[in-house]
DNA sequence: GGTCGCTGTGACGTGGCTGTAACAAAGCAA
DNA sequence: TTGCTTTGTTACAGCCACGTCACAGCGACC
């Protein structure tokens, strides 16, 4: 016995044109296949669904009650449906995402590519300056960095708080400390970012507010060459808290003057970039609680 | 693309269980047939349906609300499942009976609820007429009824053999009598019922058969008006002979005449109207020897 | 290392669902 | 009354959804 979706679409149509051919027409298959379902299943329960009135078919008392649990049927299987597809809409296609820090940008990405497995995700990393300036070229669909600049082109989403923080080598006697001055800072040799990083410009700052800005000893570009220079005992240097996954070889220290500077990691994207991918990145960002942990899982 | 209801079935008890193997002792089908019908689920929409946590699977935001869908889905369902399960058993379910004379359809009609008491069942009652068309529309689904047309459509079954009888007041001179002719009862008030009585036809028939068809001195609508107005001392009326397990205040007086005019009370059908209540009442309807003392049992 | 439970893959069988063909019956217009 | 159209029934064939079986691999636990 089966009370197929097949059958009681077959039963609903019928009850609605009338006829088999008149179901057989609406659901686009041939009048003997219609035929054959009701009575198929009338025999297999050894009921009446139709009557014969003035040549047309009427559904019994019996034919009508069937009719309206199957329209119920009917009606959460169309809500399933759509909800599938919906998301099947989102099943494919790609987006290209521009990540200043490491984290939590890529936790984020992380997240979203399990979420959406079919969607291609191209990661564009960079300077600030880079990174802003690919989202308004459409180099990027979205981006995540830190302190977006007030600027009504955009469109935001607030993902985690951060600040600026020292690292200095585990061998360096900073690193038996919680925190460092900037004072502390200015007797050690810096490492400090290429112009255009938000990083540096943080830096900057702090130590403007709080005496003359130091000469750093080694500028580089790169937020990896910096952490390799920190790690080989060269100085001491400045990260976003939560740009790096990677703790290995040195200590974190908060920064006393940065005081209330502690910003945003944003995401971003220009208000005319929309699109159900995008849409959907920025819903999740939203309500995201990733932590690096949530990387591992 | 396929959203039958094994696969939401699947999609439901693995959310349910946590495992496509508990769905699968659940579902009472073997485990690689659950993980097959929910890959080729997520494969055909491109979605996931459910993440692994702790070694046990548990729906993604988007399996959940398909969870839900298919829930409702399912619910809907059970309800049409039992619907037609209640008709296709005997334990349960409805009949409409037509009748056109009480007995000894009344009668039978009570044998059949002793012998199903869970099947609820509405008598129609009415003129041969009124109960001919009920069944042909389907508003009755069986009906007990005298000379029952000869009609391809209709299934049947001889229930008692019959006949028109003239009834008289008991104060009446006739009443002394255990018969009566055509021609005494020419020389009597007669009281008619309407058109459409099978009762009347076979009176018309009757008198037709032994000259001129005598006028009525009265016609009335109901048989229970007719034998209020015979009781009253009106006239004399006429009645199929069983056709009332009443009584009292009258003398049944068959009519010579009527001779080999006797028929049947039938129980008849539509061919297309089966089930297995119909088909009990048949049934019991072909082994009935209930007469009004059945009635007091 | 062995056992248990779970998952995934491939091969295979059955029956639901579909279409086509042939034919009968009913309705309708000429 | 005849011819055409529409509807319905029956028989049959083919495809694919649904199901099992056999088996391998993996992780947890003892």
């Amino acid at each position: 016995m089966s009370l197929s979706n097949v059958r009681l679409d077959a039963v609903r149509f019928v009850a609605e044109t009338g006829s088999y051919a008149g179901a057989a027409r609406v659901l686009g298959v041939t009048q003997p296949n219609i035929s054959q379902q009701v009575r198929s299943l009338e025999a297999d329960y050894g009921v009446r669904l139709f009557a014969r009135l003035e040549g047309r078919l009427v559904p019994t008392a019996l034919g009508q009650k069937l009719c309206d649990a199957a329209e119920r049927m009917a009606e959460a299987r169309g809500d399933a449906e759509r909800l599938l597809q919906s998301r099947s809409s989102l099943a494919r296609g790609e987006i290209t995402i521009g990540l200043g820090n490491a984290m939590p940008g890529m936790a984020l990405v992380a997240a979203f590519h399990k979420a959406y497995p079919g969607v291609s995700i191209r990661v564009e990393t960079g300077s600030h300056e880079k990174i802003t300036r690919a989202v308004l070229s459409h180099g990027a669909d979205v981006a995540v960095l830190p302190e977006v600049p007030q600027d009504r082109r955009f469109r935001r989403t607030h993902l985690a708080r951060t600040e600026v923080v020292a690292i200095a080598p585990l061998a360096h006697p900073l690193a038996r400390h919680d925190s460092v001055t900037a004072d502390q800072l200015r007797r050690e040799p810096l490492i400090y970012r290429a112009s255009g990083s938000s990083t540096q410009r943080a830096v900057d700052r702090m130590f403007a507010r709080s005496g003359p800005v130091p000469e750093p000893f080694l500028t580089l570009d790169a937020r990896d060459g910096l952490y390799e220079a920190v790690v080989s005992g060269l100085g001491v240097g400045f990260l976003w808290r939560d740009g790096t996954s990677r703790g290995d070889g040195i200590k974190r220290l908060p920064i006393a003057e940065m005081g209330r500077a502690e910003t945003h990691e944003t995401v971003f994207a220009l208000r005319e970039t929309t699109g159900k991918i995008v849409d959907a990145f920025f819903d999740m960002a939203a309500h995201f609680e990733g932590a690096p942990s949530a990387l591992a899982g």
